[in-house]
DNA sequence: CTGAAAGCGCTAACAT
DNA sequence: ATGTTAGCGCTTTCAG
């Protein structure tokens, strides 16, 4: 910067000037800019950091990006990030409390402008840290208790597990087992729960089966325990649909038809669910939209320098029914 | 920092030995740990870069994460860095040149230590860009022609797309047709016609139809047109798995049975794949080695200070048979 | 509108 | 093993 001042017959703080688009006199504005073409100079943002405070990056965290719901997340932020001129560092979670520790006190050491936050679990532990973070963070698609401190973005995952509960209990069912990522789908359980318990009908825990793994082999497993726990059932909940993927594979595996034999209902319509066979019935709810509102949240308070609105925002699911739910068979 | 020196009684240059792990008497280590403790110290990076010129992060191109297989590949990197305690930087192409060289030169200015490019949509015109960078580079599933001045590593996609189109003549396949994202996937074409090419028999042009997005629909509607422009074919190849998914699901709906009336083939072997009914046959290569591979190439370069070992690292792709590959039915 | 001086927080180099 | 000095590249005062 130096050299280009130099060069131009100014000082550094014209070339800043310059650089950063403020008036400057028509005839110095062309010598920079000549001086800096011929010098190839490229601005530090490294200095400017440090000067300013401010590193136009945002944080992301998320358990894991192999599962596509968070991919879209992941994906949207980005765009709107880009959109505003800042960069996306990530960080996955894994759900582990002491990696994600590790990880939160390196960015903020590394002054992100804002953290959001995705998926509560291996995070609420260190919640406290979140809330005494000197920069905005926001809370993404938070299925436990959220902080009162922080702001929310997510859905009423209570009320969306009632969603496929009562689409169930409409067609029919009585017979039904949960195969679920536990404890962090909790509420998603209980929501389903409660749409038979209106018509009372109670699900027992041990028709609850906890997957293995958090992939569709986790599902297919947790599946085939429950099919062998109660050859009878005639629907299945997958707490997400990865899950569900693993569930109607070992369904059909057991020879079994769906939605004929046993219906399968997942949870956050990831992108490919709408076009296997059968085609998923998943609870939908629009995660772009809400990686959207959730960055621009931050983005506002990292504009503003005022801490972010306290808001939880709660956007509506909805029950997409597509062929891998129909009535149970006639039972005798 | 200049606090918990005076609280600790030394000088900044002691703290930051002691924060560095390097030899300190350990009388002032203890002095110098609980003034940290009491300020609640923690070192800034920002300053640290600017000093010492390194990040510790490392950025990555991919054209999109929504797509299983470049998600994949975003955690497995993610996973390398951190166990070198490194960050990512991540940054999406769109298959956009401007878009991606506005992302570069950003990347660039804020001096991230090394750079990995995976995929070559929309990168291709950056690459004299990348070959000036000042810090290591690495390409990653580079599929066309690679400039020599960097390293890659990637597979041979012809053998690729070969293995796919021997498996079908070996099934005895004569009529099919292919579903491509073209043209960043010619070489995996190439490869088919080639197998083909071995018996005598030749693709058409006309036979391959370009996908017209990049998702399962693109797939269906290519696939669609592909058995409406010639119904008697009896097997498929996706140059993707995304776009396999939606072929299975037109071949499906148009009332044809898979594999029994037509073969899907596919690519990638993105995780989902192995669970869909049917089980799609595929293409699969070690992406998370190489992952490993490139990020480890990349961190050595970047702790030697050496430019990268210019090499060309081709993994050797495989085939698995699933259930969406047969023989023909029987012809007249 | 442009110039001069100061300093963001840290570490490299030497001197002690 | 610790203290001293200097400076990374930029932007924010404050003068001119």
């Amino acid at each position: 910067m130096a050299e280009v001042a130099a060069r131009a017959g100014v000082t550094k703080q014209t070339v800043s000037n310059v650089v950063a688009g403020k008036k400057v006199r028509p005839e110095t504005l062309t010598k920079v800019n000549t001086a800096i073409a011929e010098l190839g100079y490229k601005p530090n943002l490294v200095a400017r950091s440090l000067r300013t405070g401010t590193t136009s990056t945002v944080g992301l965290f998320v358990p894991s990006v192999a599962n596509p719901f968070y991919s879209e997340v992941v994906e949207e932020v980005e765009n709107v990030l880009v959109g505003h001129g800042y960069n996306l560092l990530l960080a996955t979670t894994r759900d582990d409390p002491d990696y994600t520790r590790a990880h939160l006190e390196n960015l903020a050491a590394r002054s992100v402008d804002a953290l959001l936050v995705a998926g509560d679990k291996g995070v609420v532990q260190q919640v406290p840290m979140l809330t005494a973070a000197d920069f905005p963070v926001a809370l993404f698609a938070w299925e436990g208790d959220p902080p009162t401190t922080l702001p929310v973005v997510s859905i009423d995952y209570e009320h969306a597990g009632f969603l496929a509960g009562r689409h169930l209990r409409e067609l029919g069912h009585r017979n039904v087992a949960v195969i679920a990522d536990l404890p962090s789908h909790a509420p998603r359980v209980g929501g389903l729960r409660r749409a038979f318990a209106a018509d009372g009908l109670a699900i027992d825990d041990r028709k609850v089966f906890t997957r293995t793994s958090d992939d569709a082999a986790g599902g297919y497993n947790a599946a085939c325990a429950a099919l062998d726990a109660d050859p009878d059932l005639t629907a299945l909940f997958a707490t997400h649909d990865v899950l569900a993927v693993g569930a109607i594979e070992a369904v059909l595996r057991s020879g079994r038809r769906v939605p004929e034999d046993v219906s399968v209902v997942g949870f956050d319509d990831i992108a490919q669910v709408g076009r296997i066979n059968p085609a998923l019935t998943t609870v939908t709810f629009p995660k772009r939209e809400m990686a959207q509102q959730a960055v621009e949240l931050l983005l506002r308070a990292v504009d503003s320098g005022r801490p972010p609105t306290n808001v939880i925002s709660l956007l509506r699911p909805t029950l997409t029914i597509r062929d891998s739910s129909a009535p149970p068979r006639a039972t005798a």
